[in-house]
DNA sequence: AACGTTCCCGACATCGTTTGCGCAAATTAT
DNA sequence: ATAATTTGCGCAAACGATGTCGGGAACGTT
């Protein structure tokens, strides 16, 4: 099957690539007639536009690009998935660029997807992003963008987040329900908005129970494989060390429970372990890990959502907003002693 | 920052855009001081060439296509994983496009990466595809195609895979050798190449240890997440119902164990469980998982090395073969009984 | 001095598509 | 019947870059 152009149909019908073109659009100024011959030739011969014209035109290319910091990461794939499927629904593509949690591949990204001729542009930003001047040109460009979980507060653009606040609250009241009074919170980069939300949802819970912040309880980082274990130990060393683990993402869950199972540290007996997660897996996990799950696959359709509302409306500008999702705890055996003994 | 073109620099320097060009790509026949200024020019205004009017003018667009199942998959992201790593460090960018399992996606999918002029095609088949025309017309275009884990017999082309039979035979072996007797193989689509090289790699383990092979103990599907449990009950009411379980995937291994402990069948005593997977909680699961691993990164690695020599070197034809990378198997508790009791 | 080379560089066409403008024929208005 | 519109379509430019020509200048050769 060879691939045909706007000048096959023209030379097949005797008619110029001008007149074909604007009958494939639907033009007004077009014979019906002519139209409904163009149409069947252009059916028969199975054409398609080629979209690197299209692009190089500067018309739209029909295709978003998602920016992201790593696609290995149940969170991002998940969401990848409902941004795929909203797409597909809507007639766009989907080209997924991975930053690597790298503030330059980042950067490249963008440039890439831009000079890609992206319609709009789907992000979520890598950890070592705090500058995002990268984010403004895109702006300046008049290319939608929306941004989902990792956000910026200094660009004025529609956010896809979950209620990070929330879950950290909830998990964290839950946490002191159940009897935990010192509740370390392993979490990840600092200036990441999502990280602060989670602290400010833990602060929030303690407060309200009447427990002292204490910050040496906050550990922050990019957490490699091998770096859990030493932070676990360094604070169960404390004179009083903690009796109940928040971690704030996927990774940092898994390593967590490894780092306590290989220390012989009893869950939920010894502590009490809480992920932001959206592992499959949890409940199989040992034990049952409860979590806060956040709906990974929702956020990414309804940032996929507004993203192509933006692109499609784009002479009307639709309102700027911040869309907060509902997390939800789900408590397993990770934080119940007495589930332990039914 | 605006986008300069090749125009901006040959108006700024009073040449022509062909002067410009030529003394970009180096050409021999531009006065080196004429380079040294274009040259210089380039990088003030840093002039990056449209890969779009590259890719319409026919020539290469230093981009490759990743067509796959499934993204939200373990073993599918860390391939993709390594495809990236590699394709980044020599210069490539990878698009990604999901069949979502659907023979018609995927036609899409190949469509339009080679509207979008891709270099080459890193592809794993969808569980649909059976017709492998439309990877011929790739071919028929000269486009370089490599595929990886779900390849066809169909096509001439380099192929890179897990050692399916080794790892089938392994798993097998070991859970004949710890004494299982009856043992369950649950599958995806038979018509996969993978299928086929695991089933026999499984038969021949049992063969050389004397079992029979027992059709109603294999079973082929997409399983759903709601039906493994029912294929578990129907095996289980069997006169001679299996002692193992031997899984085919990672959704597989999982809704199988989730399906065993639901029905309070005890792994290992009642039945063993092992799994084709790239789960990298499998340890921590309850009972920790025996897996055969597939090294998914360096498949992708190996694949999209593969590919981009023969992007590179494309006049001389390189040789077409299939790699196929060692498996690995891991014992844990969910295949042994003694280590229970430890 | 007339010719052939070599060295640099510019004009132009091209990729597939859209779009502003213009132009002839057909239709309507006067 | 003539003028004014409308209808339907083609020409050519444009998007950004490459490549094929070909041409002018500065050499070297007889």
């Amino acid at each position: 099957m060879e691939t045909f152009t706007i000048k096959d149909i023209a030379r097949e019908l005797n008619l110029s690539t001008s007149t074909v073109s604007r009958a494939l659009r639907g033009s007004y100024e077009i014979n019906p007639e002519t139209k409904r011959l163009v149409m069947e030739c252009a059916e028969r011969l199975n054409y398609r536009p080629n979209p690197i014209a299209l692009s190089l035109k500067g018309s739209a290319s029909r295709a978003i690009g998602v920016i992201l910091p790593q696609i290995a990461n149940y969170f991002f794939s998940q969401a990848i998935n409902g941004i795929e499927a909203i797409a597909y629904n809507r007639g766009y593509h989907v080209i997924i660029f991975q930053s690597q949690e790298s503030y330059e591949r980042e950067i490249a990204n963008v440039q890439q997807s831009m000079s890609r001729k992206v319609d709009g542009l789907l992000m979520s930003l890598s950890s070592e992003t705090s500058n995002v001047a990268h984010l403004q040109e895109v702006l300046d460009k008049n290319v939608p963008l929306v941004l989902f979980d990792r956000v910026s507060a200094e660009l004025n653009v529609t956010k896809v987040v979950a209620d990070n606040f929330g879950g950290a609250f909830a998990a964290t009241e839950h946490l002191i329900q159940s009897g935990r009074r010192r509740i370390a919170h392993l979490t990840i980069q600092p200036w990441l908005s999502i990280t602060q939300e989670r602290l400010a949802g833990y602060r929030a819970a303690l407060e309200k129970h009447g427990l002292v912040f204490d910050e040496s309880l906050v550990r922050y980082g990019s957490f490699g494989p091998d770096e859990v274990g030493p932070m676990v130990d360094e604070l169960m060393r404390y004179p009083s060390p903690p009796d109940a683990f928040f971690t704030a993402s996927d990774r940092l869950a898994v390593g967590c429970l490894q780092a306590l199972r290989q220390r012989n540290l009893h869950i939920p007996d010894d502590v009490s372990l809480i992920g932001f997660t959206n592992l499959n897996v949890a409940e199989l996990l040992a034990p049952p890990l409860s979590t806060v799950v956040q709906p990974a696959q929702e956020i990414g359709q309804i940032a996929a959502e507004r993203l192509i509302d933006q692109i499609e409306r784009k002479q009307r500008a639709l309102p700027i907003e911040t869309v907060r999702i509902p997390t939800e705890l789900i408590v397993r055996t990770s934080t119940m002693p007495e589930m332990v003994k039914l």
